[in-house]
DNA sequence: ACACTAACCTGCAAGC
DNA sequence: TGCTTGCAGGTTAGTG
C-alpha cells in the first residue's frame, strides 16, 4: 500500500518535469540554437550510424560523403534543422522523440543514441530518437521535402488573408487545416490547439466558414503563441552540452492543451475534449465558437 | 484537388 | 505480478 501511494507520487511528480521530448516548432529551433555555436564552422571528423532504420533508411554512403566536409551553416525550415555542407547538405528531422545534444565522443552510447556526427573541435553531435520517426537524410541538390512546404508561421509570408483564402473551399476541420504542411509550417497538435484557444474559435469548425476577420486574429495568435515559446527556450536553464538535449515546455504554460475535463482559465467552463484527424483536441464549449 | 485513414516505432500508464 | 490496451508532440503513402 505505502509502496503504491508512492510510486503514484513519483508518477505525479515526474508528470510534472520538463524531461519529455517534444518536437514542435519552437523545441526545434531552440535546438537549433543550442548547438549551432558547437557544430557552425566545424569540419566531420566522423559519422557514426548504429541504427540506421529511422522515418527513411539513412544510406550506407552517408558516413562517406560527411567526412572531411565543413559544416559551413545551420537553418530551420519547418521543422527540419539543415546542416549545410561543401557539397551539399544533411536534412534532419526530430520526429515525435528525437533530440540532438552536443556530447563527447568518448562518452558512453545510451540506448536509442542513433547517429553520432564527430567534430574537428573534439566534440560530437549525438541524435537520440526512441520512436525513430526521424530523419537524416543527405542530398547534393534540393530536398523534396521541402518543396511543397507553405510559409514560415513566423515569417511576413504568413498572414491572416493567406490564410484566409487557402481557406476557401476547404470543408475540413480548422485545427487539421492549420496543422497542414501545405498552409502554413510549424503548427504541430499543442500549438494548434492553444492558437485555436486564444483565438476563441473551436477546432472542429469548418475551414471555409471562418471568415477574414478571425482570421487575422488567428494568425496573430499563432505567431504570438510560437514566438513565446521560442523565448521561453532561449531562458530556459538547459544546454545543449551533455545534456539529454530536450528543451521542454518547462516554464510554459499551455491553457487547454492536456486539461480535458479541468475549469477553463478564463471562464470555468469544463473544457471537452475530441478526436480530429486522429489528434486530440481541448476547447472551451463557452469561449470558442 | 481534397478528405480521410493507416502506418512507421517505442515507452508509458491505466485497467484487469 | 504480469499481461493487454490505448495513447503520445509528425509526416507520408494510399484510398475513395
Amino acid at each position: 500500500m505505502i509502496h503504491l501511494c508512492y510510486s503514484r507520487f513519483i508518477t505525479t511528480v515526474f508528470n510534472y518535469l520538463p524531461i519529455k521530448p517534444m518536437p514542435e516548432l519552437p523545441e526545434v529551433e531552440t535546438t537549433l540554437r543550442g548547438i549551432a555555436p558547437f557544430v557552425e564552422g566545424q569540419n566531420i571528423t566522423a559519422l557514426t550510424v548504429r541504427q540506421p532504420s529511422l522515418r527513411w533508411p539513412v544510406t550506407d554512403n552517408i558516413q562517406a560523403i560527411a567526412r572531411g566536409q565543413k559544416i559551413e551553416q545551420l537553418s530551420r525550415r519547418a521543422k527540419y534543422i539543415i546542416l549545410q555542407l561543401e557539397s551539399g547538405s544533411m536534412l534532419i528531422h526530430l520526429g515525435m522523440s528525437g533530440s540532438l545534444r552536443i556530447s563527447n565522443p568518448s562518452e558512453t552510447w545510451r540506448k536509442h543514441d542513433h547517429i553520432e556526427m564527430q567534430l574537428s573541435n573534439g566534440r560530437a553531435l549525438r541524435y537520440h530518437d526512441p520512436r525513430r520517426f526521424g530523419c537524416w537524410l543527405w542530398s547534393a541538390e534540393d530536398h523534396h521535402q521541402l518543396k511543397k512546404l507553405g510559409p514560415e508561421p513566423l515569417s511576413n509570408n504568413f498572414d491572416g488573408d493567406g490564410l484566409f483564402q487557402a481557406s476557401r473551399n476547404r470543408k475540413l476541420a480548422v485545427k487539421p487545416f492549420i496543422m497542414t504542411n501545405a498552409v502554413v509550417v510549424g503548427v504541430g497538435n499543442i500549438y494548434a490547439t492553444e492558437a485555436l484557444f486564444r483565438s476563441g474559435i473551436r477546432p472542429n469548425r469548418a475551414a471555409n466558414k471562418i471568415s477574414k476577420q478571425r482570421y487575422q486574429i488567428l494568425s496573430g495568435n499563432i505567431k504570438e503563441i510560437l514566438a513565446e515559446a521560442i523565448k521561453q527556450g532561449g531562458t530556459t536553464l538547459r544546454d545543449f552540452v551533455n545534456s539529454d538535449g530536450q528543451p521542454g515546455y518547462f516554464q510554459q504554460s499551455l491553457d487547454v492543451y492536456g486539461r480535458g475535463g479541468e475549469p477553463c482559465k478564463k471562464c470555468g467552463t469544463t473544457l471537452k475534449e475530441l478526436k480530429l484527424g486522429q489528434r486530440s483536441s481541448v476547447y472551451c464549449p463557452s469561449c470558442q465558437t
